[in-house]
DNA sequence: CGTTTCCTTGACTTTTATCAAGCGACGTGG
DNA sequence: CCACGTCGCTTGATAAAAGTCAAGGAAACG
């Protein structure tokens, strides 16, 4: 038999379950009984992955589920009243993206995959239900909305206070510290976004976040070719985004 | 028998109950049944008012509440790994402040009251458990959380995209609107908060915050008299903070 | 293989911050 | 009750940071 028939490891394919998933102990299983996670495994749907641009849901659609990321990279942006795009996040594989939309039963945000993204839905209907039967499940979510919350309140923190520099090495050492949680390289990795979106999410123009790079590069700090970043002192790029946490 | 004697109707009045509150409407028993109102009821505590510059919760502390205002303003603040303060929101009557303890279960804010202040303490274990008895009282404090995020979202917008008259105008519609819906004057207020706060939270310096001040009341927009503010033209003003909504 | 998109770099402009000064309200202690 | 110091606010002059405009090159894409 072939020992890669039913195999589960892999973060794309969709026969995954919680229990298997690689990502479990930084996703929504984190904390949950081993029979919890199947309960929940029974409420969530894997579809196919999603494309480049595609969008997971856009703003106002009716919310119906949250969704942790499985592979890939999704965007969160706003659309202000006269057009214009805010990107309010980046979601990375074991992160949660669509809580936006709880609060008046239609999102508020659209949600773009940024290159071929892979995604767990989760109806929400269901989730909630279920966070009753299981409190720590409940707990856990009151916990990624806190969270979602006091991240936000540091990407305000680091708009209202802190200079070009330190947005985009802040940017780099939270993508670092990620990356590191879902042991990954922490000072090697392909930034999945483009300058374009790196700059409107820190509240900059493409000019300035290409000049910060090659700031950076010039003083040894790090390297970059294209999207692939090498951070040669982690510790100076910290410092640098220290004031602020992020 | 004196008629006030047990008057309830006082927002200061620390004998006051949820079912008699005049901001039941827009606070957290919104949606609940008169018995269930009770059931919260229960839960909550009432102190004495807080002054102005007494902290409700220091960032650091353990999480045990929420606060709903009763009476009165407060700031929220987080405080850099350097030192500085930042004011991510400010919180009227109403409004409940204190949700971003429950990611890690220790405040990662502190609030602070800006004038004289009369909250509600809503110690949130309790409340989680009465959510799970009541599902309209758990899906009404997903809300609320998910509010949080959706306001601290246009906040990120504001700072990443607006320029410093643009925020200052949204603010002032912001708090104008917030008003409205306390039934309170919406052209003619009280800016409970300094300059430096309002620049704080803005990100931008107290003599910005002035400059713009002066600026909007030379156009003829509005008429400032120290904390005193007046709308003149309110439609001016919003299509000034327009092009964010918040 | 041509076209489009993304990225970089340079020259210049604009916005807001910084520095400095002064005014008026407020509160405290003499 | 007044004097004085502090604090909060305003206004002006100047400086710095980031934005805008423009151009060119490299990679991606059909």
């Amino acid at each position: 038999m072939d020992k890669f028939a039913s195999d589960t490891r892999c973060h794309t394919n969709p026969q995954v379950s919680c229990g298997n998933c690689r990502l479990n102990s930084i996703c929504l299983p984190i904390s949950l009984h081993i029979d919890d996670i199947d309960k929940l495994d029974d409420i969530i749907q894997r579809s196919r992955p999603l494309q480049k641009g595609d969008y997971l849901y856009r703003a106002n659609d009716e919310f119906v589920s949250v969704f942790a990321v499985r592979s890939g990279t999704v965007k969160a942006i706003n659309i202000t009243n006269d057009g214009q795009e805010q990107v309010t996040g980046f979601y990375l594989p074991g992160e949660i993206v669509g809580m936006d939309g709880l609060a008046t039963n239609r999102h508020t945000n659209s949600a773009i995959a940024l290159e071929t993204t892979a995604v767990c839905e989760i109806p929400f209907t269901r989730l909630e239900e279920l966070s009753i039967k299981i409190p720590s499940l409940q707990r856990h979510f009151f916990q990624l909305m806190s969270k979602e919350i006091t991240s936000d309140q540091q990407l305000i923190t680091l708009l209202s206070k802190n200079s070009a520099e330190e947005r985009v090495a802040a940017l780099l050492v939270s993508i670092s510290s990620r990356n590191q949680r879902r042991q990954l390289s922490s000072t090697a990795f392909r930034l999945p976004m483009s300058r374009a979106d790196i700059g409107n999410y820190l509240g900059l123009t493409v000019e300035t976040v290409s000049r910060v790079l090659s700031r950076f590069q010039k003083q040894g700090v790090l390297t970059v070719d294209k999207k692939e970043i090498e951070i040669v002192e982690l510790g100076k790029l910290q410092a640098v985004a220290n004031p602020i946490g992020f």
